[in-house]
DNA sequence: CGGCCAGTTGACGGACCTCAACTGTAGTGG
DNA sequence: CCACTACAGTTGAGGTCCGTCAACTGGCCG
């Protein structure tokens, strides 16, 4: 009736991603530039240097945005999930590399059609700008924990994200303070992302578990207990200073 | 003639910054709305927890934006200077705290009229969008330097980053390959931004010294003789690993 | 002169990395 | 069914880089 198409209809992009700013019918004319693909785990979705040609709507699974280092060794300087947008660049070639870290399916738009169409539709780049700006303030936010944090602080950080963001990305039941979820990561991964090894990340869930604050059915079957509670843990680094500061007027 | 104000014509950001989208009939609509504003070094421009309801255009001086940790530490999340565009936000408050690194120069816009006049000039908009995607793209660059570099490393980029953007800053006298310029950072400041302490920052710099890679007629005061050798100089993590893969067919 | 602040340098300890051995699980093929 | 391989993950031992604490220098200013 609508006219919109089948898959957009409980497409998570359609309500909270860069669909959300268009009306039935410019969203049927933004279908026709688009192209799907589905991209299984591990396979890149474009490399470093490759030419910038198009823009790509997540609408499933997640990507690593990774850099590669001259020793070998890997940063990812960003994880995507839906309904996140990707291909915003000044420049001709990408300067990371794309990797479908589950098995990923993405709108995909070609450059040129896709930015004639954004022209004529100031509200769709006003969305995605909008979008930029909420990457921009998690990456100065990631910053702070590659910069100021130690391996505890990191590691938790890391799962009190992911248990925010897992209902996007897969299954995730939660009941009462509760979370359980299924870690769509490797230890290495975890560990080129928070900038540690990951003997250092696998020793700190030993750590947790250990607290009681995870449980581990199995390595990537992950249980929260008590969300909250969490992040009251003091790492030792916090304890003596907190101690500290309590002078008597 | 142009009806184009005075202060307008030689600033940077008339050709590199927001301003550069405009014409002068419209540079000059925008410029009605606009306050001057000059801080005095070491001075906030808004606090964390402020009301976000200005924008803010760098026409002098540098802008630390700093996040605070309920230990007491503080970390740089970023670095501004001319042209560069301060205050978009979708929060109604600021997440961190500006602070004027040197005096600093700003046109405040008023956050209601300014969003007023975005929605009539796309073009200002979008440039101030690809600003945007700049800063990202500049911040996953960052997160790799704070993940994986040894603080030599961190100092060394951190000296080359500033070797390229002091002309936008102050004075920045080239000689052939030499640089000269003023450090417009203290010790702690520079350690703050790179996730180090201030000895250790003090120490690479002592290292740099005695290396000959840079000079230091003053504590502030730095002079690279040869900005490309910098980058040459191997440390230690990866001569082990640069002396390893080299394996006869 | 004396106080203050930025910066330097040294001694020491600890957090994290490196290297290595080991476990557990899944897949393959005889 | 069990050997065999491959890979993710865990854990331990030892080393190193950087943080912590402290002493010291030098410039600036009242």
């Amino acid at each position: 009736m609508h006219g919109i198409h089948k898959r957009c209809e409980t497409c998570q992009t359609r309500s909270a991603g860069i669909c959300s700013a268009l009306d039935d019918d410019s969203l049927d004319q933004l279908l026709k530039l688009s192209r799907r693909r589905v991209v299984s785990a591990h396979q890149a979705i474009f490399r470093d240097g490759d030419e910038a040609d198009h823009y790509f709507n997540i609408t499933a699974g997640v990507v690593k945005l990774v850099k590669m280092l001259a020793d070998g060794q890997q940063h990812i300087v960003g994880l995507l999930y839906p309904p996140d947008f990707m291909g915003q660049s000044l420049n001709k070639r990408h300067t990371y590399y794309a990797e479908a870290a589950t098995e990923v399916e993405l709108c995909v738009y070609p450059r040129g059609p896709f930015e004639s169409f954004l022209k004529s539709h100031a509200e769709l780049e006003r969305q995605i700008f909008e979008m930029t700006i909420r990457e921009l303030d998690f990456c100065r936010d990631w910053t702070l924990l590659l910069g100021r944090k130690c391996s505890y602080e990191r590691v938790a950080g890391f799962l009190l994200m992911m248990a925010k963001r897992m209902p996007q990305i897969g299954t995730c039941q939660v009941s009462g303070n509760s979370v359980n979820f299924e870690l769509p990561f490797t230890r290495a991964e975890m560990a080129d992302y928070l900038g540690l090894t990951l003997e250092t990340v696998s020793r700190q869930f030993s750590q947790l578990k250990k607290k009681g604050i995870i449980t581990l059915p199995s390595s990537r079957d992950i249980i929260i207990p008590d969300l909250e509670q969490k992040l009251r843990v003091v790492p030792k680094k916090l304890m003596k200073i907190k101690a500290a500061p309590s002078p008597e007027a």
